[in-house]
DNA sequence: CATGAATGAGCGTTCATTCAT
DNA sequence: AATGAATGAACGCTCATTCAT
């Protein structure tokens, strides 16, 4: 499953009709507005990144803008549900009887998804300051995540007594909180080697406080 | 205390040498730059919103970024270490014989703290991607923090016995996470009118999940 | 009244409150626009023949459809509506009494425009092909003209059997084509340097053929 | 005779070696730079609208310059005289012994002409403000036209005493504005379909004008 | 201090043209 | 012959910055 998560945004590059140049350009344009944030990239900067003219960017991609949709449209349309859905058939084959691996298996698996992602989760937290419409598609995702399998799950443990009668959304804030406090230090650093011996001890910290909070 | 911290970035401007029609310019900046981002406002945008002409900008200002500077640096500097030492005082007033009391007043304060500052939290939040300078400012302001009274305190539950042996960074980062879990959504749709209320509710939830968790 | 005529435009451009700077661009894109064609002059182009930065180009045009405009719009709504309202105290002021004198003054009267705004015309008759909106303002006022004064000294004389009973917008046609007969060659040319003499000349060549055809 | 004038262009197309590919590439510039202007049509826009690859089109035309000059030379060198020396033949074969019928048959002819390549014309029309070389081509045909069987047979009416001794080329001038301003009008409107009728009853209000003038 | 016209480097983008397939 | 991806010069335009008033 983890393998999947790492792939599936070079996945969703490969359904595209975009030629050897144009990913190229993709994965120019990812890390350069990772690092400068997508005004302070030129297309300029872009072309020689790729090691192409300029006017090859301009021939799949409508627009500068264009290139950051073909960016992020993935990451919010695509990649973000699969991972959502992808539960659905996890949760089957894997029942969870306990909230412990439960949380563990979840967390885990969004870090290392975050971390695999690390650029374009860095895009995204710069624009979804600036757009409205990114701001409202993420709601909109959220949305659908508190309808999916993960929201089920805790559900189904809080009506078994075993998790506080706490919202089911508020629940999840606190999961994704939790999760991001591990994260984000890292995405912000741009450390782009953490072992996985890290991501466990950090899902390890992490389930410990979701469960259990910081009293004795 | 609240109002104190709502005026200590007012307080930090009249420190400064800034005429009336500056400081009108800083506003303006503060405004602009919040909402559609820095690179995306133009000095022409600020002295339009600021009512001056384009030159006078520049009379006190450097260049663009120095307005930047000017909003940024006062928040890093001064504005969050004030933040930070006025704890001695409160402290010393205010024995906190337990740890409920103690997080329940640090919370709520620092709610109060963000979401009067949203805007430039907003800035802050874009920059920090892309700034290493930004990044590393912050992270020396937190390790003050490591050493300030707010560590002080939970140290010394910790040694009561009252608190997990959970260490101090990880226990600040958790109340941290927790606490912007609350606030980032509210900044995110610039909610400008965040009621006491629904701030002391927040303060309550966020405490009850950090000292137990999600277990019942 | 001929002076008149030479300076309305002159006194459009001084009416408007554009700078010294301002006035040299338009002037130098007049020049430009009229021999290269709106197309085929750049915004460089403009710049350097005027002698200023291409930034202050846009100082005060929007674009550089702002400038065609700016060249255009004054042709259309100002100068030819001014031409056409003239009549009305020419002809309160002299009395037309016979048709010869009538068209020797009509005709004299425009071709001195034509050739003192060749370089209008020339642009006007390029962009006329590819605006319709230019095509449907000529149309109004050639609507509006049809209405004026001379229309209505041509109905008199039709009324008083001085001229054929040929429908006054047919006799307008001929007036018109005949004129430019003669004048659009020039303009092709662009001889600035047309003399009153030739003027006289064509001017009764063009009565002549007007009033008697080419038959004996 | 007015079947042959219509296939004119057509039958210079046949002429040349052009594939039938090249051939809709030239139509569609045709279409493309009447309406929009040669300068405004990009060589996307012409592929696009010949169905064929960009690359196509220089597969037989240097440059896009190229186009232009394949549709403008047959229309100067080619289609004008052809036009011009066709009356040889009309002239011998159809005796004008009266102007009246003299006149009618050239300028009913000449209507036709231009409307049937109405496209040409704009074309032509608007470039001729922009060539030098244009322009002095089409001198040079009209020169032609001087020592043509047209002049020759006015030429022959004024020796009869049946025409006014104006100069000859002042004659023609006569003629062309006088025909232009029927069918100038009907191509900037872009009126494809010009009935027989109406060009009769045009024909008609020109000689008599030109016959005549505006007096009784 | 304040102004705003002037600047020119640099931006995003277009497009005529080339060339390997 | 036909293609269309690739090119890069040149375009229209923006904007941070300067400076004479």
């Amino acid at each position: 499953m983890a393998n999947n998560i790492q792939n599936i945004f070079n996945e969703s590059l490969q359904d595209t009709n975009l030629s050897d140049k144009q990913k190229t350009v993709l994965k120019a344009s990812l890390d350069l507005f990772s690092t400068k944030g997508f005004d302070s990239t030129s297309t300029k900067d872009i072309a020689n990144s790729a090691g192409v003219a300029e006017g090859t960017v301009y021939q799949q991609f409508k627009n500068k803008r264009g290139i950051l949709d073909a960016i992020l449209n993935p990451f919010i349309d695509s990649v973000l549900p699969k991972i959502v859905l992808d539960f659905t058939d996890a949760v089957k084959g894997n029942q969870f009887d306990n909230v412990h691996d439960f949380l563990t298996y979840v967390i885990k698996n969004r870090m290392k998804f975050a971390l695999t992602n690390q650029n374009q989760v860095r895009i995204f937290a710069q624009e979804i300051f600036k757009s409205n419409k990114l701001l409202n598609q993420m709601k909109k995702q959220l949305g659908n995540l508190l309808d999916g399998p993960v929201a089920q799950q805790l559900q189904k443990f809080q009506e078994r007594g075993e998790i506080a009668p706490i919202p089911i959304p508020r629940l999840i804030q606190f999961l994704f909180s939790t999760t991001v406090s591990f994260v984000l230090p890292a995405i912000l650093n741009q450390q782009g080697n953490v072992t996985n011996e890290q991501i466990d001890g950090w899902t390890e910290q992490s389930v410990d406080f979701i469960l259990h909070g910081i009293t004795l």
